[in-house]
This record gives C-alpha cells, sequence and structure tokens, in this order.
DNA sequence: GCAAAAGTGTTTACTATACACCCATGA
DNA sequence: TCATGGGTGTATAGTAAACACTTTTGC
C-alpha cells in the first residue's frame, strides 16, 4: 500500500537527536469515575502508542520529557515523573513502525536511525483530564483518552510499560499524594474517593477514608456544591499544596 | 603530562556499543557495621567513578548491567534494581575524563564518542561484602570500597548518583526485603539489627526489631554462635527465601 | 415524610512502642 | 559471681478498621 505521510523531518533527525533512545510518557487522567490514559493512533492503523518523542543534543531528559508532554497536551505545568527505563533488546521488535507504516518509502525509513533498536525512558504523568488539548505528532493522526481497562492494540511494549507505570503510581499515591493532580482545582471527597478507589482497584470505607484525608491537613474546606441530586449536598475541597511539583 | 593508558579498544567503540548511552552501579556492601560503596579510581588521579560501562547494541540494558557487575566484582548471582535514569544536559561536564585523563592521545580522546554527553541508567547492587573480588576496568587502575559517610572526589555526577541509590535502598528495605542480600548466608539477629541501622541511619530498639523479624516468618534459626565473648551467646539465623532477586 | 448520599461519633482490633525482666557466657 | 550482651514477656500508646448514627437535600 502506497502511503505518504509526512515524518516531519524525522526520518533525517534533522533537529539533532540522541539516537538509540527515546522518551515515552504515560499520560493519566480521571474522567467519568474511570482512569484513562492518552494514547496516540499510528497514522492509518489499529496501533496506538504513549506519547513519545526523542531527546536532543544538547536537552536534559526531564526538559525533554515536558516539551513531548506541551505538544501533546497544551500543558505547560504538570506533574511528571520518570519511573523507569526499558531496555529489553526485543523491545522494539514485535510492533513495530516499519510494519504499521508501510508506506511509499519504505526502503528510506528501514535504514533510517527510526528503525533501529531504542532504549526508552519512561515518565508518567497525571493532568486534569478537563484541561488537555488532545494533539497528534508525526507519526499518528488521533490523540484519544482510552480507559484503562480497555486498551487497543499497542505498539512495541507500550502496554506494558502502562502497567509499570500504574504500579508506579499505587506506590506513590499514599507516600506522595500525588492523586490531587488529576483532579480539578476543587473537587467533593466522594470524588475523590473514587479517584483512590479506581487507582488502587479496591473499595474504600467512607468514613475513614474521610478522616484519613482530613487528619492529614492538606484540604481546604470551601462551600457546599449543589448538584440537584435529592441528598445531602457535598463541601467542595481544595488542595493546599501547590497541585504541580516539577521534575 | 604524557600517559599511555589503554583504554581496551574503548576509544574506537569497537564493540559497537549504543552511544550517548551508559551504565553506572551503585554497588553496596556491609563491612564492619559501615555500608560501602566500591570504587574504581581513574588511572593515576585522584578521581574516583561507580562501576560503569556500556551497552552493546544486541544487549537489553539488565543482562548489560548484570555483565559489568560481574567484570567488577567476579559475582554471578547479585541483587540487581534499576533505580534512576540520570540525563541532565551537564551531568558530564564537571570532572570529565578529558579533564582527568589529559594523556599522550589527547586530540583522538576529545573527538571520540567517549568524550560525548551521556544518559546514564543507574542501577544498584546490593552484594555480599566479603564475597567480592575487586577488579578494576580499563578506565580504573585500582576498585576499592569506600565508606558513605567518606567518598572521595568523583567523577561527574556519581556522588549524587550514590545518594539516590541510598534513597531508594530505604524505600526497599522494608517493602522489598533486599537487606538480606548485603549480609552471608547466616548471620546474627545484632548483625541484622546493625544493617538496617546503618542502612536507615537511626538507632532501632532491639527488642522490638527482633519481634518484627521473627513475625515476618521470613527466618531460619540454625545453631548458636559463639564468639568467645563472655556474654549469651547469639543465634544465628538464615534468609529463608532465596537470597538473589533477579533483575 | 422518605430515600439517597454526605457527614460525624464511637467502639474495637491491631500494631508499634516502651518498659521490665530473665538467660547464657567467660573471666 | 559478676558484667555483658542476647532473648523474651508484658503493659501502654497510637493508629486503622468496623459499626452505628445523624444531617441535608429534592421529590
Amino acid at each position: 500500500m502506497e502511503r505518504n505521510v509526512d515524518l516531519g523531518g524525522f526520518l533525517e533527525n534533522k533537529q539533532n537527536f540522541i539516537p538509540h533512545l527515546s522518551i515515552d510518557s504515560v499520560i493519566f487522567g480521571f474522567h467519568q469515575d474511570q482512569l484513562k490514559v492518552l494514547l496516540l493512533r499510528v497514522h492509518d492503523s489499529g496501533v496506538w502508542s504513549l506519547s513519545g518523542g526523542f531527546v536532543r543534543m544538547e536537552e536534559g531528559i526531564d526538559p525533554a520529557a515536558l516539551r513531548i508532554l506541551r505538544e501533546r497536551t497544551g500543558l505547560e505545568n504538570v506533574y511528571l515523573e520518570q519511573y523507569h527505563t526499558f531496555g529489553h533488546e526485543d523491545r522494539s521488535k514485535k510492533n513495530t513502525l516499519a510494519d504499521i507504516l508501510d508506506f511509499g518509502h519504505t526502503e528510506e525509513f528501514r535504514n533510517s536511525w527510526l528503525n533501529k533498536r531504542f532504549v526508552s525512558i519512561g515518565y508518567y504523568a497525571l493532568v486534569d483530564f478537563s484541561k488537555v488539548n488532545p494533539t497528534p505528532d508525526s507519526f499518528s493522526d488521533i490523540a484519544e483518552w482510552f480507559d484503562l481497562k480497555d486498551l487497543p492494540p499497542m505498539i512495541f511494549d507500550h502496554r506494558e510499560m502502562i502497567y509499570k507505570a500504574l504500579e508506579s503510581l499505587r506506590a506513590n499515591l499514599d507516600t506522595k499524594l500525588v492523586g490531587f493532580n488529576l483532579l480539578p482545582e476543587t473537587f467533593t471527597m466522594p470524588e475523590l474517593q473514587s479517584l483512590y478507589e479506581t487507582i488502587l482497584g479496591y473499595p474504600l470505607r467512607r468514613n475513614n477514608f474521610q478522616r484519613k484525608m482530613l487528619s492529614m491537613d492538606i484540604l481546604e474546606r470551601i462551600e457546599k456544591l449543589y448538584t440537584g441530586a435529592a441528598n445531602k449536598a457535598p463541601y467542595l475541597y481544595k488542595f493546599k499544596a501547590p497541585n504541580v511539583e516539577a521534575v
């Protein structure tokens, strides 16, 4: 099949990227009581990938990850954390770009630096779902949120990267109080609890959860939120500490 | 100063290593109630470095780390854990090899792939001090244990890499039960406690520590150890689970 | 008033800590 | 028999879990 996909100068490595090294970010969001990841669909294919990119020769890896994240979400200040580096020798040998993008200049692509073995530094980002403006990159045509429990076919080892990121997120949930980065500025206690339950994967006691959260003295109670439902209106809360930790 | 240091083919990258990517391992040992790290002295200099190396083009990063570790310690089965990847753009611009090794073929070195910017994947290893056979590499002339509280001048950002590794070790001490990898097959309870205290940096209660360890049901009590001291002989213990977790 | 969901109070269980005591060993 | 360090028992404090109850809201 003849395709004419513009890879925006990536094939020639015009921007002088470090070869064999990539960055992939698992972008987590929370919407309708579900944990979501932002994925990119590889051009004209049924295969999806994480938000990824490369590191410029004079660029630090953290700034590179932030740059990539900005390009995919439009967000400037996001919680970003490096969690693992993936470097199995065969990690980019299944569901490869070459397999998926069997476009015109195949020969050029197969010989390009893009088609080589890559070691990828994994980051995960926690963002406010409602603020994200999903934007595809040169390798993709759509950016879309997926439920973590309903992931599409994915390129390389990106599925495993997501699961490992979730593990890290779980481990950091209590110690680093990272969950708040997935919520808007204000939220109710039941919303916060639902977030925790979704991430951890098991239910929590309503009363004990509330007590625990309030006892940490990190929440500021604002006014009540009248939803129109026939029950007591929940309070709105605001996270006291700044919502973003720089990497 | 004219020096003739043999870098064993590294200058020409004969072994086809991935450029700009290195692996550095913080090798922890425990000896005389002190936490130690194994360091290598850069040829004819007062500057020391971690055990490091490069990743071959067809080699996974974990096998590469194990290979390097084997070469520096002679050990086959070691507890090894990837903890962080260091990729600041300036990380290899201070205390560089070029500064330290101002040897004969300077021009060749300055232009070589070795003198470029490197992203380094950090691992830490936990080994039985008494079993290690410290062996320098092509860049160093001695391999020696250093007390963590008395580190010498170090190349690049290796000092920060050690501190970050210690943080990870502390965080994993209780959850992953990694401490046992720093001890011989058999050990006494006071020895184990001393290890924990040294890693954590604060004292623990003798009786409660023992109870906690025994309650986890991971220790097997062997016979008593008669040291010749004028006090009750401590029991020897053995760790039930296998001492090594593969990476 | 009633159902639904939010919020608060109280009891219980568990674990971590502190304190006290006993045991074995060699001089 | 005494000092020394190892081992065990018990009380207390602090926290986490479970249970029960009250409050607010719209119909």
